[in-house]
DNA sequence: TCTGGGGTCCTAGGACCC
DNA sequence: TCTGGGGTCCTAGGACCC
């Protein structure tokens, strides 16, 4: 069956935030991010003012301080982010079939059964756009396409404020100028193992052997050259359950003392069982991470018989990290819980056949 | 450019079982 | 004596997303 796909992207949702709850800020540069004075971290999102000047998100914030050092610079405001992303994505549940969160700021639609052609599906788009602005005085823009893949390069095409309609006969065309690293799943790594193999653009992919991509790439050569033609069979699903939960943080100072370190890990098992019971899951996998001040990162895991709690989380946790730690000095710390098992009532446990400890 | 914090998915080897 | 094939789970690493 043929399908419709809407990409909704917010247009930079974390200042344009707080633009809007501080109208003061409209204007000027405003960067989200990591605290410039401290000088450690990125920016998360900024505004169109502040790319003015060539911050980017994802760029180190002392880069970025350089760059444009009267710019408002913010810290992220997760809560009210969160909060707002919710309001809108129950705006959005209501035309879709389907819903498939991306980050706090985007959304897959499936809405196939919703319109009958390409023509319903931009008026409908034109009204979600228009419910968003009144309820919740943001913009956003709208990609249309027969898949995910399409509707999302879409949604990107004309910004701030945008919406682009590529039908399925359109979408190759579409697609071929563009550089591979907008294909969903391309990164750094890849741009540049494809850039070695003589493509850069999406259209040099689509024209390119199929088998040699499979030789370079496995399963997903095949997939990339599917997705330059245009094609992408993935569906737009609600992922309904979490899969893991984690805390981490980047120390201020580098540091060698292990007990120190031991004590930060206590305090981040005790955040991620804080969010454990507040989803009402237990878990029965505990993994710690451990980056070193050369970047090198490592993860270490142990996944138990049975299910975890808080005092067993803090020990595997501190038992992880003084086990593996080489001596190097530490940049950052995290841990994160999975093989989460939901606790809705003791009667659900019956379902699962772990013994008790 | 000196690289956050929250996630997801994939791969590959080894253990273990039938 | 030397050795199958399939399946699942666990661990570690890595790429990628916003």
């Amino acid at each position: 069956m043929k399908r419709i796909i809407l990409h909704v992207d917010m247009d930079h949702f974390f200042t344009a935030i707080e633009e809007r709850e501080n109208p003061e800020l409209r204007g000027k540069p405003v960067v989200v991010g990591a605290d410039p004075k401290k000088g450690r971290g990125v920016v998360s999102t900024c505004n169109y003012e502040a790319r003015k000047f060539g911050i980017k998100s994802g760029m180190a914030i002392s880069r970025a301080y350089k760059l444009c050092p009267d710019a408002v610079f913010l810290p992220v405001n997760y809560e009210l982010y969160k909060r707002v992303s919710d309001e809108i994505m129950a705006t959005l549940r209501k035309y879709a079939d389907r819903l498939e969160r991306w980050g706090l700021d985007e959304a897959f639609l499936d809405v196939s059964s919703k319109v009958k052609d390409y023509e319903e599906a931009e008026a409908l788009a034109r009204k979600i756009k228009k419910e968003i602005l009144e309820k919740e005085k943001l913009t956003c823009s709208i990609g249309i396409g027969p898949n995910k893949l399409v509707a999302k390069i879409a949604s990107d095409f004309n910004k701030p404020d945008g919406l682009t309609v590529v039908r399925e006969s359109e979408a190759k065309d579409f697609l071929a100028p563009l550089p591979v690293s907008r294909l969903i799943g391309v990164g750094r790594k890849t741009e540049r193992k494809l850039k070695e193999m003589g493509i850069s653009t999406i259209g040099e992919l689509a024209a390119f052997d199929p088998s040699k991509l499979a030789d370079e790439f496995g399963k997903f050569g095949l997939r990339l050259y599917l997705m330059a033609q245009g094609i992408d069979e993935s569906e737009v699903r609600d992922r309904d359950e979490r899969k893991s939960i984690s805390r981490e943080i980047t120390l201020d100072e580098d540091t060698g003392d292990l007990e120190f370190v031991a004590g930060i890990v206590d305090v981040l098992s005790e955040c991620v069982y804080k969010e454990l019971l507040k989803r009402d899951f237990s878990f029965r996998t505990v993994t710690l991470k451990i980056r070193y001040e050369d970047f090198e990162t490592h993860v270490f895991s142990k996944t138990l018989p049975h299910l975890g709690e808080l005092r067993l989380l803090r020990n595997i946790a501190r038992e992880l990290l003084l086990l593996n730690a080489e001596n190097k000095k530490i940049r950052l710390v995290g841990v994160r819980v999975s093989n989460l098992v939901p606790l809705k009532g003791q009667k659900k446990l019956d379902f699962v056949n772990f013994k008790t400890p």
